[in-house]
DNA sequence: ATATATGCAAAGAGTTTGCACCACG
DNA sequence: CGTGGTGCAAACTCTTTGCATATAT
């Protein structure tokens, strides 16, 4: 365990929510000064395949949040960028309905979906 | 209109489902060599605000559509990649029953749902 | 000691932009 | 003849890779 690891699993586990290899690789280098892209890059690969963080796909890319946070489904606005989230349960139904008629095991949470929020339906479309 | 954007709408209308902007611009340019990926990043920008196209959010990245063949959602296995879609019907039936717990009024087709295919789900996890 | 993580530098893919030039209408 | 589309070149962002070095354990 080395320290840019350490300041990178910090950084991590003090994030609620996702962020982006970019906006990891800005906040580590707060702590720990130059550290490399691609410790961050590589980094990132390795506690996906422990099984620790996940990625998912949203507008600008890709993101990445803690396991632990639970599954959720990112809701982002097309038109303001707010963000919201659907619950497991949430998720699960909405799952459970796509593999019913296609034989297709669905998970949500890897891209977000994209809409407009309550507010931005009634100002325009 | 030139013979650049010509071969793009071409190729475009040649093309059912969706593709890449580089993909568009390799086939376009065994049709008309020379033609530059500016362009054709221009012409797909003016396209999809001219409400020719659309664009979605793949595994790889942004692929465009025709919006004349009709609002689906891409349905992508995680482990072969195969690809399925929801019917319009399907998707709207989901997309209603997000907006009646979130009043988020959800566009299904603008980003991918990732899953595994009914064949992987038997092959392994 | 030794396996492995890091930095570095370069490369690569995808995309955008300013500008001069050319061509369509 | 003028608007505007195109090519070109450069730049930019994000990401990956090979290799030599440094470091953890």
């Amino acid at each position: 365990m080395t320290p840019q690891r350490r300041a990178i699993v910090v950084e991590i586990m003090h994030t609620d929510g996702h962020i982006s290899p970019t906006d990891v690789a800005r906040r580590v280098r707060e702590r720990v000064p130059g550290v490399n892209p691609s410790t961050i890059y590589r980094t990132l690969d390795l506690l996906e395949d422990l099984g620790v963080l996940s990625h998912a796909h949203l507008e600008a890319g890709p993101e990445y949040h803690r396991r632990d946070e639970g599954r959720h489904v990112h809701l982002v606005c097309s038109r303001c960028r707010a963000e919201d989230s659907l619950s497991m349960e949430e998720a699960e139904r909405l799952e459970r309905l796509v593999a019913r008629h296609h034989g297709f095991a669905p998970d949500l949470t890897h891209f977000a979906i994209s809409g407009l929020c309550a507010h931005c339906q009634g100002a325009a479309g």
